[in-house]
DNA sequence: AGGGGCATACCGACTGGTCGGTACCTGGGG
DNA sequence: CCCCAGGTACCGACCAGTCGGTATGCCCCT
């Protein structure tokens, strides 16, 4: 395993003059969001994702060092997302059951516009190397206690129940939201942000005293 | 794609006298699963499967028809099991409240005991042919509408609260079990036993009027 | 102003290795 | 003696990644 990486790549844009339409790089992590979605990662081939981005093999390895490369870099901008989100809402200290609330509806609306990407991420996380795999977990365990110690401290305060640990009920709340990709339709009878709401009533209403 | 699919094998067991410790056919399919588990399906080889159950190819060719027969047994196994598990809970029409309890508490217990199936299911689910996503569709809308109808006809009889549709409830306590294999150690502090009460605690306080 | 030197962006034929599946073989119990 | 669980050698397809090459700017020196 444990291929050379070429490092440079990522999201080097277009840079020179007028940024065109679609940045090649961008385009080819576009393509491969959606084959490994529909797909998987192992059952599509560099040659698809290429072909779905009209580009060719020699620019996908121009930009990305491996296949990996590419799941990697899916991920990377999903989990940045979510935890700037995160940091945003928290950093607003607002009282704990608004707080809870907008941290649900933020995670189910960046689910449900990133669908596939939540999709591959859920059904391919195990691939990532060692190294990646800590830095992934490192980032998750933040979330997760980030999460954790909002319900907690109002626990201790009385504003919410002390009924349930406050690790069942973010792992409830989490684990709802990584299922979605599996039951979630665009097209379906209830937005985004209502679906967020249901979700967070839902949590609230476990956790009130 | 789309093999021939020999069509035969399934757990056509030990059959005849003593059904040995080890029967071939067992023996395979555990190997399988502990292997997909681990390093997912299109990364495992069938050498790695026979290896791993100490047979040899045509073993496995005598009795799966093909790698994705493996899969499907797997899913089989698992689904029946649990569609039995709820069938029997919903027949003792005990009140709602129980019902739903039970209903949880029995299926962390079986999803914890099956950590591998599970994590092999949710993951690989998507490569299903399109005969068995159908049928396993059918299975999963049946389990889910089962569990959906107990809740509502709680809410309509005024014992569980409105606030938040039977959908989205059912929703939640069945994202939470399927991320189980993600986060959940036999080795942890908590037993599967516990894990189910907490999370039956939580949901029910969420149906709380 | 112009041109040489160099970097970036991209092309696509090719390869070395791997893997699912098959054809054929064998030993022992009924 | 025959049948079937199980063994073994092999095949054909496929695929990630490579590599030599081209085209198109951009910058600096004269």
């Amino acid at each position: 395993m444990a291929r050379r990486t070429k490092a440079r790549a990522g999201a080097a844009a277009g840079a020179g003059a007028g940024a065109r339409a679609g940045a090649t790089p961008e385009r080819i992590v576009g393509a491969a969001v959606r084959l490994f979605a529909a797909k998987g990662f192992d059952a599509t081939t560099v040659q698809e994702v290429v072909d779905a981005a009209s580009v060719t093999k020699g620019a996908l390895y121009h930009y990305f060092g491996s296949k990996d490369d590419l799941l990697f870099e899916i991920y990377r901008s999903l989990i940045g997302r979510q935890m700037a989100d995160l940091d945003r809402i928290v950093a607003a200290r607002l009282d704990a059951a608004t707080t809870v609330r907008r941290i649900l509806v933020s995670l189910v609306e960046t689910t449900a516009e990133s669908v596939d990407e939540t999709a591959v991420f859920v059904r391919e996380m195990h691939r990532l190397n060692a190294d990646r795999m800590t830095s992934f977990r490192a980032e998750r365990r933040r979330y997760h206690e980030t999460f954790r110690s909002v319900v907690e401290q109002a626990q201790e305060a009385g504003e919410f129940s002390s009924a349930v640990p406050a690790d069942t009920a973010v792992l409830i709340a989490l684990g709802v939201v990584n299922q979605l990709p599996t039951w979630y339709r665009p097209d379906g009878p209830k937005s985004p942000t209502q679906l967020g709401a249901e979700i967070a009533d839902f949590i609230l209403a476990g956790l009130r005293p």
